[in-house]
RNA sequence: GCCUAAGUGGCGGAACUGGUAGACGCGCACGACUCAAAAUCGUGUACCGAAAGGUGUGCCGGUUCGAUUCCGGCCUUGGGUACCA
């Protein structure tokens, strides 16, 4: 066959992908009879560092899918866009005073270059990037939408704050509690009539409101960070330290907008039945809910009017209960504290306060805690329990209070063993009094009129119980927070409202979108503030007129972008109500999993709301989620005897790191003497007396010898051996290029690489023998000189060979490591299918013969086989 | 700990609802072409065994005419998650 170099494969890519821009071939209509299919990627934050191979795994899937469904007479709808707000650009701007908008706009430019060279079939006159103001007009009209509307309980769902309004002049709230039960009226009550709400005055009225509003402001804790200046939200805190950069997170009070996804729990637990998600990934998004089922019941306060009300999911073990605990900032804890123990409470809250949230996360299994001295009796046994304090109990879940069951929660068990408080034990031979059994198939005793039922049974029986002593009643607890829906950046959308009075307008759809404005300064204020509060002249635009200074997170706007791409140029709706019904729902969704809960979550929210306030036919975005796996690097690791500048092939490094280097004195003088005698003069020897061995260099002459490493123990000089990555590409295989090696980096230049044979021996000859490297599979990074970037396997072997290659590096859902070895085969294949239908000198050749009848029995089983798989 | 996915040759991995285990590729070996090398093409390649034959899908057991596939128990690895009462 014809050869083709690179410059050919160039030329031809080139030839094509201009042909197919000039002739939009992948333009897609809106108004067609065919049948729709939506198939998506998650869109690309558009980064400096550009695609790796990583990347594409998931778009050459998607585009693959996309040709197809076109292929079998589908109108596909395959877009791409860029998610171009965010953190990294103005931290980039910082460091290096580019304008985010520059960065942003270069970096896009180089992701479609590189996306390009793959030759997807993209529809690129439907881009959307999400800082582009046509775009982010929408962003802010979709927010003003869901601050308009509330979410109705009775009809389990969003509606309009007008409907709202209407209640509460003709019924008060009776009937439409606080979704925050601790929020009271200035009055001190949590409902009010329709005379009391005429009653109120517009400031008044507002801040009822808020406390429905699904988009709010409230003085919520929020998750600071100093080194960044913003407040993250919190899956975007990992272990008590920012996901990005890893910097110290603690808690703060600040007026933030949050969303109320909360009020939406259920339905995105629901709605997880019906959408065709992996298994792992709906778990993981009903982990992040949260929803436990058990009741809240109250305890009264011995000698005060105070009840303490707890929940729980096991009503059962109620007559186990030794002890209570509040949490540190429960509202009682000063309140019920007789003064004889006020000087230990007071302590023991000062040191909670002084405890960071990384100590408190890094330290979770250190039992702390505080006596009251107050006791709450036992609604259904009338047992009087101390009341003490603790930080394991969080006031941000449940009532902030819970009811300690020693026997049967281990935590409850730790804390009662620690502070000597006797253990009750209810479920008999379960229980050994070694360790907490949360069991529930015991039978219960010493537990009253629970006596004799088994656990599981029993919490129906005490739940009824509590309802009809009117004690307590039935409750479903949610871990899910309310979303914090405020950044203190630059480089997101600016909250479209006008603040008069302290309390947020909408702004009219005629005044959107609100442009970010342009600066130089991007430093955080400070103090909570973003940088837009720098402007002064921006925010304090009009008398009296407010905006606001932060900006919205990036999940704003890949909160609604897949509906963008149906009716991207439309200027006077997010998108026409036509275009919405035909594309429907994304018929397949392609991304990684590591955004199960924000933006999956985000972008199921805002559709449900659109949905509820009759813009989408449709409640659920994504019908179906494949989470391709990540493709991990593949590292080459050379082994250098520690303080020295000899390096020894693996096959020597597998046998010497068993040995004890300190005890086993022969094994070590084998070594030494099998290395010495292939080195210019004995390197490996005694350098010191017995008791004292170091490490030294016999190059360097003996008067400025430094002793390398001390090691005390054996007197070989033959040290343990450290690991060190050198770039993948400096090996073929697992065999070293040293040369290559040498010029990588200088300070192998002179270094001494003792090779193996092919019986195992140790070698200086390079004729005789190899530098064997080690490998191991570890996640793609520059640092670890692994990365394998797309452009340079499409300039060699050209895109097809890439596309090819990593869909058949495995499952898509898998992760798997890149082995450049592999690549080879499929440029072959291509090839050798090339050669089926043309000649030697690269001329089309096929034959117009009619086909026998097993000739077209092979053509349909192959197009059978390929369609099925 | 809990949840979740997975464990198959020297390697990446096939095998759809229980029906010939190891497709395809890498690697390796041999052969063809070549003065030679590369490229290309062909043949072989799970393991043990000279062969006949036997053994094999993490381990132990079960259901079945038949199990990589279903059931029970265990081991290992990846991912998620955790003072959530």
């Amino acid at each position: 066959m014809a050869e083709y170099s690179k410059e050919e494969i160039k030329r031809i890519e080139e030839k094509w992908r201009n042909t197919w821009q000039e002739k939009n071939v992948y333009k897609v209509e809106n108004d067609t009879s065919k049948p729709k299919c939506y198939v998506l990627d998650m869109f690309p934050y558009p980064s400096g560092a550009g695609l790796h191979v990583g990347h594409p795994l998931g778009y050459i899937a998607s585009d693959i899918y996309a040709r197809f469904k076109r292929l079998k007479g589908f109108n596909v709808l395959h877009p791409m866009g860029f998610d171009a707000f965010g953190l990294p650009a103005e931290q980039y701007a910082l460091e290096h005073g580019v304008h985010p908008a520059k960065s942003t706009q270069d970096n896009i430019l180089n992701f479609k270059r590189q996306l390009g060279s793959i030759g997807f079939c993209y529809d690129w006159s439907r881009e959307v990037q999400t800082c582009d103001p046509k775009y982010y007009k929408w962003t802010q009209w979709i927010f003003l939408q869901i601050f308009d509307c509330w979410f109705n309980r009775k009809t389990n769902k969003a509606e309009r704050i007008t409907t709202l309004t209407w209640i509460f002049e003709n019924e008060g709230n009776a009937e439409y509690p606080f979704p925050n039960p601790k929020f009271r009226l200035p009055n001190g009550e949590s409902t009010f009539l329709p005379v009391e709400w005429k009653a109120f005055n517009q400031k008044q009225r507002q801040e009822i409101l808020m406390q429905y509003r699904l988009a709010y402001l409230a003085y919520t804790d929020v998750n600071w960070c100093e080194a960044l200046g913003t407040v993250l939200a919190n899956d975007e805190v990992v272990n008590g330290v920012s996901y990005r950069g890893g910097f110290p997170v603690v808690k703060r009070q600040m007026r933030q907008w949050s969303l109320r996804i909360t009020e939406y729990a259920e339905r995105l637990l629901k709605g997880l039945d019906e959408i065709d998600f992996s298994d792992s990934m709906k778990e993981i998004q009903r982990n992040w809910i949260g929803k436990s089922v058990g009741c809240e019941l109250d305890f009264d306060v011995v000698k005060s009017k105070n009840k303490i009300r707890v929940f729980t999911t096991r009503p059962d073990t109620i007559f186990g209960v030794d002890f209570m605990v509040l949490a540190p900032e429960h509202d009682l804890v000063r309140q019920i504290t007789p003064s004889s123990h006020k000087g230990e409470v007071e302590k023991y809250l000062k040191y909670v306060e002084s405890r960071s949230e990384v100590e408190r996360m890094a330290e979770v299994k250190k039992v702390t805690g505080c006596f009251t001295g107050a006791y709450a009796t036992n609604p259904l046994s009338g047992r009087q329990v101390p009341i003490w304090i603790s930080e394991y109990v969080l006031a941000g879940y449940g009532t902030g209070a819970i009811m300690g069951v020693p026997c049967g929660d281990e935590r409850d068990h730790k804390f009662a063993k620690h502070f000597n408080i006797p253990i009750t034990n209810i479920i008999g031979k379960h229980y050994t009094g070694e360790d907490a059994n949360p069991t529930k198939d015991a039978i219960l005793e010493n537990s009253g009129f629970l006596n004799g039922l088994v656990m599981h049974k029993a919490i129906d029986v005490a739940i009824s119980a509590i309802e009809d002593k009117k004690l307590g009643k039935r409750q479903i607890n949610y871990k899910m927070r309310d979303a914090g829906w405020s950044r203190q950046r630059y480089w997101g959308e600016p909250f479209p409202v006008v603040f008069r009075n302290d309390m947020p307008y909408p702004m009219n759809d005629v005044e959107l979108p609100l442009a970010l404005p342009n600066t130089d300064n991007f430093k955080p204020s400070g103090n909570g503030e973003g940088p837009l509060a720098n402007l002064k002249n921006w925010i304090n635009f009009s008398e009296g007129a407010k905006r606001d200074s932060n900006t919205m997170p990036t999940h704003a706007g890949a909160a609604w972008y897949f509906l963008r791409y149906m009716d991207p140029h439309n200027e006077n709706e997010f998108a026409g109500k036509a275009a919405l019904d035909y594309w429907n729902q994304v018929d397949v969704y392609i991304g990684g999993s590591e955004h199960a809960v924000a933006h999956l979550l985000y972008s199921r929210l805002w559709v449900k709301i659109l949905h509820d306030l009759g813009y989408l036919n449709f409640d659920e975005p994504f019908k179906k989620l494949i989470n391709q796996g990540k493709i991990t690097g593949d590292s080459r690791f050379v082994y250098r005897i520690d303080g020295s500048s000899i390096f020894v092939s693996r096959g020597f490094y597998e046998k010497l790191k068993d040995v004890d280097f300190y005890n086993d004195q022969d094994q070590l003088t084998k070594y030494a003497e099998y290395f010495n005698a292939l080195l210019p003069k004995p390197y490996f020897g005694a350098g010191g007396s017995l008791t004292r061995i170091t490490l030294v260099d016999d190059r360097i002459p003996e008067e400025d010898r430094p002793i390398i490493k001390d090691f005390g123990h054996n007197n070989l000089g033959l040290n343990k051996m450290s690991e060190l990555r050198v770039h993948v590409e400096l090996v073929s295989g697992v065999e070293l290029n040293i040369e290559a090696l040498r010029k990588w980096r200088a300070d192998f230049s002179d270094a001494i690489f003792i090779l193996e044979d092919e019986n195992g021996n140790p070698t200086l000859d390079s004729s005789k023998g190899k530098y064997i490297t080690g490998s191991a599979i570890e996640k793609m990074s520059k640092s670890y000189y692994n990365v394998i970037n797309p452009d340079d396997i499409v300039t060699n072997y050209g895109a097809d060979t890439l596309r090819l290659y990593e869909m058949f590096l495995g499952p898509l859902e898998a992760s798997k490591p890149w082995i450049t070895s592999g690549i080879d085969g499929c440029y072959k294949f291509l090839k050798r299918f090339w050669n089926l239908f043309h000649d030697n000198n690269g001329n089309w050749n096929v034959s117009d013969a009619e086909p026998t009848r097993e000739e077209m029995k092979v053509l349909h089983t192959t197009i059978k086989k390929v369609e099925q798989d």
